[in-house]
DNA sequence: GCGACAG
DNA sequence: ATCTTGTCGC
């Protein structure tokens, strides 16, 4: 993938990486899909070495043929710690990496964690999103910020995620009674269009299939690198 | 001051 | 994320 140069460093203070959040928030962009959405990566991250190193991959799935196109994965010393609202600072540096890595061009990016579902609106997938000037989605597994309804137990049930006077995000049943998940847009997508594309990409599962394969391949290649 | 807090 | 066994259910 031919992807855009880096436009800042990484190794920043918290307090700078908060501050450069809000500015590159301003250049999140919502829009509707181009076309109906085909392929599908799905980006995971997994750490060895007791934390020292994090391991970051992508699986392509093809949601015509249901079948993966591709996977691409790449390992890097991690430089920044873990802190609650700056996640993308830790594990973006290495998902470009492994984008980087990838031949043929998704036509939607999917990361296991928030987008606009922030404090302040620039989580992981809009940083991950708004680097590669690709369509990317938030899909993660639990609530960073926002107050929500549980949404009915049927499969594709939704409700919305809101925080003060905006909703961030949704909540959305992928499986019959079991934890939503939580879906907000990255970067150049709608959130109906973002819902739609989880939905589609479930095959039975809680996680879309793109996310759950990454994630089983980041942890595959780390029992490979063992502790 | 007291909780909450993606992965 | 990671540390960790068995167990209940489709």
């Amino acid at each position: 993938m031919k992807l855009p140069r880096a436009r800042h460093r990484w190794n920043l203070s918290p307090r700078r990486a908060v501050a450069l959040q809000r500015e590159l928030a301003e250049g999140i962009r919502e829009a509707p899909l181009p076309i109906a959405p085909r392929l599908i990566a799905g980006g995971d991250c997994a750490f060895v070495d007791d934390g020292r190193t994090i391991i970051a991959a992508w699986v392509v799935w093809d949601l015509r043929d249901a079948c993966v196109v591709e996977e691409a994965h790449v390992l890097r010393p991690v430089r920044f710690p873990y802190v609650p609202g700056l996640l993308s600072f830790r594990e973006t540096p290495a998902l470009l990496a492994a984008a980087r890595r990838l031949r043929v061009e998704p036509d939607v990016f999917m990361v296991d964690g928030h987008g606009r579902a922030h404090p302040r609106r620039f989580g992981i997938a809009c940083h991950v999103g708004l680097l590669l000037d690709r369509p990317t989605i938030g899909c993660a597994k639990s609530r960073l910020c926002g107050r929500f309804e549980q949404p009915e137990d049927r499969t594709g049930s939704i409700t919305t995620l809101s925080d003060r006077d905006d909703v961030i995000g949704l909540t959305l049943r992928t499986r019959h009674a079991v934890k939503p998940v939580f879906i907000s847009i990255g970067h150049q997508i709608t959130l109906s269009d973002a819902c739609d594309v989880v939905m589609k990409s479930c095959l039975g599962f809680r996680l879309p299939e793109p996310t759950r394969l990454a994630d089983q391949l980041v942890n595959r290649i780390k029992k490979t690198h063992g502790p």
